[in-house]
DNA sequence: CACGGACTCCCCCAAAAGAGGGGGGCAGAG
DNA sequence: CTCTGCCCCCCTCTTTTGGGGGAGTCCGTG
């Protein structure tokens, strides 16, 4: 809280621009110190070590290891960590990925500066910081339906436009199976088909699209 | 390119974050100078009246109207407007659409200083910047496949999880020839489902995704 | 005007999907 | 130990899907 003690800022975040707004606006606090900057997931726990930071703050979206896996990693390293995980989106998963990872707090990009400081100093102080209506759609997202682990697979190769038969081939299970399992997922959805299976999927982010 | 005549910027952008990023950054640069800064897409025109800018930096990922709507009016109540596009991802269909609508540039956020510094440059003169990788990705998307209107209110639906004869009764049309547009995409894209025809779409952002 | 593209509809048909109904095994929690 | 959740398999059934053929209109461009 005083400028004898300032809270020590391991800034981790690929783009420059958010780097130089962030050292920008935090450096106007005089409680508050970045220490070191990493650009991306593999600098981080090095970084750590040397600089024995109060406070990580994360860009989830990272290339390579991303924001999530990094946390996880430094946790487990340094237990005393204390990580704030700053994301474009308010993804539900993502949200919860993030504090399963061990971060204490999640912190949309669109937030106010105010309110990044804020999740800062209660996060730094071991508080666990998240924005009201983030925190209710968690809520939402934990009382939901799980999907499990064979369903996930299942559901990722329909989106892929797999048929039940490959499926059933690339998993080595009967065709059979498969079709329970995916009108299992369509019935946790509230959809009944495998386009709006897919969708659902996507949005949740339980399944990842790229080229 | 020298003191006397700095190229005026007006910056738009929701997260403060990003805006004082840019405005540390490009003040380093003493032929920029950012004059005025916008929140949002409904702020732009007045401010660009009141100080004609040389170049208007927009985030495409704006809250209400968005950068390619915002842009698209611009163009048209100040044909001589240069906006350079800004956004965190490099999707074909945006960066195309960012185009159409009169953008003469457009960049990551993940771009470093000097690139997004020669950007500036290029298009303030009323050059058209892209980067390689993009300018091939968009040629990509020029000479691939084009979905048509029709296809495209198809594939809004089938993503929807709605069967042909929905789709058929929502559009008036027979069922046959929902399925005739469906068949047509399937071949446009390369995939042999429905699911994967929704995976497409939302890649391509052909179909958004909102809860 | 002729051509191509978009949109529309018709027919047929094999294959897949989705919704039921069974049942069994195996783990972890209470 | 029982109960619950996950995973697996088999069966039947109806509906949907997706591919193939052909064929008409309308519209804009060359």
């Amino acid at each position: 809280m005083s400028e004898l003690n300032p809270i020590h800022i391991l800034l981790v975040d690929d783009h420059f621009i958010v780097r130089s707004g962030l050292v920008a606006s935090l450096e106007l606090e005089d409680d508050l110190r970045i220490v070191a900057e990493a650009e991306c997931g593999e600098e981080v726990a090095s970084l750590y070590q040397t600089h024995n930071p109060d406070l990580v703050l994360m860009d989830l979206q990272l290339p390579g290891i991303n924001g999530i896996e990094t946390t996880a990693s430094l946790s487990r390293e340094f237990t005393a960590a204390k990580v704030l995980m700053f994301s474009t989106f308010a993804r539900d998963d993502e949200i919860n990925a993030a504090l399963e990872a061990g971060a204490l707090g999640y912190l949309q990009k669109s937030a106010e500066r105010d309110e990044l400081v804020t999740a800062i100093r209660a996060v730094a102080t071991g508080n666990i910081y998240l924005a009201d209506d983030l925190a209710e759609r968690l809520r939402d997202l934990r009382s939901g339906p799980n999907i499990t682990t064979r369903e996930r697979e299942i559901l990722a190769l329909i989106a892929r436009g797999k048929a039940n038969k490959e499926i059933a081939e690339a998993l080595g299970i009967a065709e059979d199976t498969v079709k329970r399992h995916a009108s299992n997922v369509f019935q946790k959805f509230g959809v009944n088909d495998r386009a709006g299976a897919t969708s659902e999927a996507i949005r949740r982010g339980i399944v990842k699209i790229e080229p």
